[in-house]
DNA sequence: GTCTATAACTCGATAGAC
DNA sequence: GTCTATCGAGTTATAGAC
């Protein structure tokens, strides 16, 4: 809780940390009102419901998140240099906020109807011009023919999933937070080399 | 629902049905009760509350999930056998109940302990056989050197993760359900070959 | 075992004073 | 803008008849 900023930014804040925590449906406006050091009926006169304050928690973390992704893939560098820019880059960003894909991903299951209005809506398809390039260099003889989907696919997975399993894999193998990371900032160049190594030519 | 099947028996099936959709929150015992053709008085007589009904579902649901990732990655197959077996047997298993996945990362977040205690309390560490495997063969100059631990973390990865973004991955790339599982379809080869080619020495 | 009725409680939302 | 007090809907859980 931050006493200086102003209650709006307050609110924000805390909607941010308890709703990341424990997605719309876990979260209370009770505990959002505490964390923010105001009332449930304050909460309500800043965002009329629940929901509204939701989404606008939710469109900004897709927000900040997606755009990373696909500024990356949509870049202009040749595919090997994109591809070790996104791992480092990706892995990096997400462990600084490692609560966010699960947040996404949770949400958008529960209801893909929200990601669709509220943040896909107006967009056109961010993949094209990756699988494109792919394309090209495959056409070129720089790296081998692959289904370009299933190369995403892989690029995305390998960067996010341990991200998702997080608490089920610590428990497995009794990682500590520090242990896990550590692997995970080593991951960043494992991940980068093999999907390298898997497509050149 | 299956009128025939005792009480109990429909119960189960209707709770795990709509556990698997919405999660322990997300699901009404009326609707669970609705779904098994009978009335909410009567789950609480079965199962005395819906902590315990679920509990019997999630336990469910994880041991006939994990016990396939662990006795296949413990079986007696030299590594490269291991992953193919894995990786056909294992997608074909999640396209089978594509919702699995999402319901036990979901629920292992939300309360790491249930999982802890439900399902992990007393069984020895599961990854011990595989790893020393993989540092055998790497002796062995069967596969090149290689951390034990990314090297299955990039196996499950890639296996599950498109599974739960499948909500997201459909809306960007406007897939259809036809679509998505026939690209699953063709990724167990795919991702097998990968795996292999990315080790083999 | 199965039902109806309802108690007990949680939580989002609103009324109204300051 | 901010608070206290309270309403009312929705949900789990129980009492008690059959």
């Amino acid at each position: 809780m931050q006493r200086d900023s102003s209650t709006e930014d307050r609110i924000l804040a805390s909607a941010r940390k308890i709703f990341l925590d424990r997605g719309l449906e876990g979260a209370r406006m009770q505990d959002i009102a505490d964390d923010a050091g105001i009332n449930k009926a304050l909460l309500h006169y800043y965002f009329r419901n629940k929901e509204k304050l939701f989404d606008t928690i939710f469109v900004q973390v897709v927000d900040e998140f997606l755009p990373r992704i696909f500024a990356i893939l949509n870049g202009d560098q040749p595919l090997f240099e994109k591809i070790k820019l996104f791992c480092s880059e990706y892995i990096g960003q997400i462990i600084q906020t490692p609560y966010v894909p699960m947040f996404i991903i949770q949400e958008v299951n529960r209801d893909p109807q929200r990601f669709i209005k509220k943040v896909m809506h107006g967009k056109h398809p961010p993949f094209q011009k990756i699988i494109a390039q792919i394309n090209q260099e495959i056409k070129q003889g720089i790296i081998k023919p692959t289904n370009p989907v299933q190369l995403l696919l892989n690029i995305i997975s390998l960067c996010i999933f341990p991200f998702l399993a997080r608490p089920m894999i610590q428990t497995v193998t009794g990682m500590s937070n520090k242990d896990f990371f550590h692997l995970m900032e080593q991951r960043s160049e494992e991940v980068c080399s093999m999907i390298i190594y898997s497509i050149k030519a």
